[in-house]
DNA sequence: TTGAAAGCGTTACCAA
DNA sequence: TTGGTAACGCTTTCAA
């Protein structure tokens, strides 16, 4: 490895020389410089990053640290701030947690007790890398997110979830308004028995989805009944269970909570030999890739994965930069209702 | 941010003692150990890693450069390999490339090589954090991929392209047998007139694929015809436009040499009333998550990621603790077979 | 058992 | 314009 001081030395100037010339701050003479450029070319010198962040202040790097990046939508929104940070002279550098892949293995709390370390850990190597700000990015909604340490003394902006420290903004997806949407369309569309199908409903975008649910039958005078969420896990299966069950009380439309559990009801309504939509209407959530190659192709809802990365990604900009924010504490960012094929008119 | 000098003034000793006792170089008496852990907790010291690895030699961090996280597959890749160096006691840290979105905005010379000044700036920047060794993961297989600097003096495994150096192990996945395979099971189940919808076929992975094609033809003495292999993008429009040709001309089934063409087959079999696998049989490749949710579920080729990882995370290990590889210079990966509803015996 | 000091690669400050 | 030197947070060697 080629350091500043085999370059000072080849030229026989000192290293802060070198440095001076290299970072522009141009008190060399032309012919030393062009020495000094000469040299840094020949030996094939390239700046230590790391060490330059051990003794400067800004280093331009900004840390991501993302808890699953397995999470269908992760890459997508990573990818989006990686390219607002290109775009205005900042790098990003990703710290995987492995979340699911760990809760997989145990939820036992010495497991949560020792995520909550590692996260510590990522944290604490972000800022010994002198990253100049930090995005976490949560893999679910949480009513306050629990894992960061206390202590940040640097910018964080929060993506994903919810927690309560007013010095991290945060950049959500709207749970309520789409889902409210989506029944109103089944709704308009002339269903009256619509049954939700909910991951499991101790999830807070599971909650405010089915209260947005009820909500709109609510105000299309439909009365709620609990029988017609089915909540268990988000899974392909927990789709196929639950339309199995809806079918038998007469239901004529369901939203499912992700399009995977779509997917499971789709299952069934093949097994069953039930026409989608002509028997029985379908709306997904999440827009993912699945979705378009279902046949009849999915109705269902899109995240603007890619603007919440770019807002996360500008505000930790401004934040660092010292510039005012062009967002509030807690920006909620909206979904589109993805019409399809999905869904019959009665 | 604390750091061991803080700690050390506050029990009134100096940092090599506290940096001992962190150590485990226990020359420490019962009580100084004690005192020191004391405060250290008190004030909620954690190591500066980057310090330590600027100094010390072996840092316990394996640096994971990906060309392109949003390829479908690498996120598995990345999580298996993370894996492996949890179990084993190392860390990984990602450097993402966007390879995707850069040739997407340009083609050009000029963005080819900032291209590979930019990897080149990943890896010094690896380098300067003190990695112990580096994954490269590319995003497609090139004969000889060339974006790596020449002089690396570290471990370093390429997966998923080759690369004519000596030093650096090779992990890909065959694209041989299991497209011979796959086109031979077509012709077992009494197909004859086999198109195939590949990629650009200036693609290494599109070429062995076809030249297997070709090869299974000829071991079942059905002549090779040039007009059925169509290549245009890995798109799923692409498979459209591949099956729309082929049915004109009499096909029976067709090989794509990815899902997402496979359901642009689909597609176009539904548009023109046909039914797979009754009228048509379509063949995929990658067993992407989309595959299981065709209708009729896509018979394709599933891909070995998570071995894929473990291997590479093995080897730089391996390489990294001077331990004799279990691999050769090259290994390939066989890729599976997955039958599942969209081929018919005819 | 503990301490002093050098070194890792860089930058910043002040003096020459 | 250039150089010397301290500092960043840590480990390591050698001496006390």
């Amino acid at each position: 490895m080629v350091t500043l001081k085999d370059v000072a030395e080849k030229c026989n100037v000192t290293t802060a020389t070198v440095s001076n010339i290299i970072n522009g701050k141009s008190k060399a003479s032309a012919e030393t410089r062009e020495r000094v450029l000469d040299t840094i070319k020949e030996l094939g010198y390239q700046p230590n990053v790391i060490a330059r962040g051990l003794r400067g202040k800004k280093t331009g790097t900004i840390g991501i640290i993302v808890e699953d990046i397995t999470l269908f939508d992760a890459p997508k929104i990573i990818v989006s701030i990686m390219n607002y940070c290109a775009e205005t002279g900042y790098h990003a550098v990703i710290e995987n947690m492995r979340y699911y892949m760990r809760t997989e293995i145990a939820t036992s709390m010495d497991e949560k007790l020792k995520y909550k370390k590692d996260v510590a850990d990522a944290v604490a190597k972000m800022r010994a890398m002198r990253a100049d700000g930090l995005i976490f990015l949560a893999c679910h909604a949480r009513k306050n997110i629990d894992v960061l340490p206390p202590d940040l003394d640097f910018p964080v902006v929060m993506v994903y979830s919810y927690i309560d420290n007013p010095e991290i903004p945060v950049y959500v997806l709207d749970d309520e308004n789409c889902s409210y949407n989506a029944v109103k369309y089944l709704i308009d569309n002339g269903h009256r028995k619509i049954g939700i199908i909910a991951g499991a409903n101790d999830n807070l975008h599971a909650q405010k989805r089915i209260i947005s649910y009820q909500k709109a039958l609510f105000d299309a005078g439909i009365p709620f009944d609990p029988e017609l969420v089915y909540a268990d896990k988000w899974s392909r299966k927990c789709g196929y269970d639950g339309l199995k069950k809806f079918v038998s009380m007469g239901v004529t439309a369901v939203y499912c909570l992700n399009d995977e559990m779509a997917g499971g009801a789709y299952d069934y309504a093949r097994e069953a030999g039930l026409e989608i939509p002509k028997d029985i209407s379908v709306v997904g959530h999440d827009n993912r890739e699945i979705a378009d190659y279902f046949n009849p192709k999915l109705t269902t809802i899109d995240l603007p994965l890619y603007e919440l990365g770019f807002r996360a990604a500008r505000r930790i900009v401004a934040m660092i930069e010292g510039k005012p924010p062009v967002e509030g504490d807690q920006t909620v960012l909206q979904c589109t209702f993805i019409p399809r094929e999905s869904v019959k008119k009665i």
